[in-house]
DNA sequence: ATCGCCCCTTACAAGAAGGTAAGTACCGCA
DNA sequence: TGCGGTACTTACCTTCTTGTAAGGGGCGAT
């Protein structure tokens, strides 16, 4: 069920990103990946508390082939790979920031609402 | 299953922001209500290709309860509920906006590898 | 020699998301 | 009287995603 694209024909341009982001650890591995430009398996496992090392691995497929990462491996002993954003992958970035901003936003929002709704402690 | 935050402690705004819209018409939903101001239920449905009942008042619901959508109910006869995004919905459908053309950038760069990579008659 | 690190892979199991189909209650139309 | 339209709800089932656990091959450290 999965050719070149993976999911099926894309009505807008949004559902075609959001396939490709979409997944429990996606998100952060592209935030991981463009703080630090480069990481390797073991501390991208480090840097997103509570994935698997499963997990990790199929995702860090599937964005190699959605274009998203580069992986590059070090024939060496003991074995060493490298992680880093393609030039697709760093624009995806810069296309989430807006979205990342929404969500701090929201964030922050929900946080002033649950004072308001308890407000025994103190004034919002 | 959903509390004000339906998930997790977020690690970053982009992780609140898909949680939002995680869903697989939410995104379509979206878009409806932003170019028809407002749609009622039947509306969206037919304006959704292949969405059923459940899923559309599913995901309608939970994006009322995000803050996304608002919901009209005219108590009339026969029932008219009328759907339009709320200040939140449109200012995420903003923050959306790039992603979106990133994803239509992607279909077509897609396309463009499939010309490249199927030259039409010869070797497979 | 055994342990643990590195970067995975595989098999299996659980859970969540989504789809199908039917039912509800009311009405206008033929 | 029966059908279709409106806006759902419910029960059941399938598929997809995620998690758990184990193994594997090479090497440095204990």
């Amino acid at each position: 069920m999965a050719k070149a694209p993976r999911c099926g024909p894309y009505i807008c341009g949004v559902d075609a990103a959001l396939d490709v982001v979409s997944g429990k650890w996606k998100g952060l591995i592209l935030w991981e990946l463009d703080t630090h430009r480069v990481r390797r398996f073991a501390e991208l496992r480090r840097g997103l508390p509570g994935v698997s090392e499963k997990m990790l691995t199929q995702h860090l497929r599937e964005m190699e082939a959605d274009g998203l990462v580069h992986r590059e491996v070090y024939a060496e002993v003991p074995p060493r790979v490298e992680y880093s954003l393609t030039e697709h992958g760093h624009t995806l970035n810069q296309a989430l920031g807006p979205l990342g901003a929404w969500g701090t936003e929201r964030i922050r929002r929900e946080a002033i609402d649950m004072v308001d709704v308890a407000p025994q402690t103190s004034h919002r």
